[in-house]
DNA sequence: TGAATGACAACCC
DNA sequence: CGGGTTGCCATTC
């Protein structure tokens, strides 16, 4: 059981990252692993949902690949995107609408 | 310790 | 636009 404060702080920056995505929004990997300080750790930021998501509340299904595509194209995840507002079509997302820009000033 | 893994990104054709 | 290849880097075995 990895606590945020026993993980490398990469990855707790990416936990905490992905916990300020509000409802209706999305980020790509490659977005979340820059902002975690790591530009091209985008790979890092799959293993961590894969990792963390259990035991961690994270709304891993707002988390999708730089395309503007659900990664696992999951029934569930395109359902709760859509819930939320975010447009799905056929796995496709609209970065241009959807993609959410945090503020440096957290 | 060293090597393999991975829910990706970017580049090239 | 689509498919294939390379690069990256923390986590895991």
């Amino acid at each position: 059981m990895e606590r945020d404060e026993l993980v490398s702080p990469f990855t707790a920056q990416v936990i905490a990252i992905i916990r300020t995505i509000p409802s209706g929004k999305v980020m790509t990997y490659g977005q979340i692993a820059a902002l975690a300080g790591s530009p091209r750790g985008a790979r890092q930021v799959a293993r961590i949902l894969h990792s963390m998501s259990k035991k961690h509340q994270l709304p891993w299904y707002r988390v999708i690949s730089s395309k503007g595509e659900i990664s696992l194209k999951d029934d569930e995840q395109k359902m709760a995107l859509q819930l939320e507002g975010v447009e799905v079509n056929n796995w496709s997302i609209n970065l241009s609408i959807y993609q959410y820009y945090p503020d440096n000033n957290a």
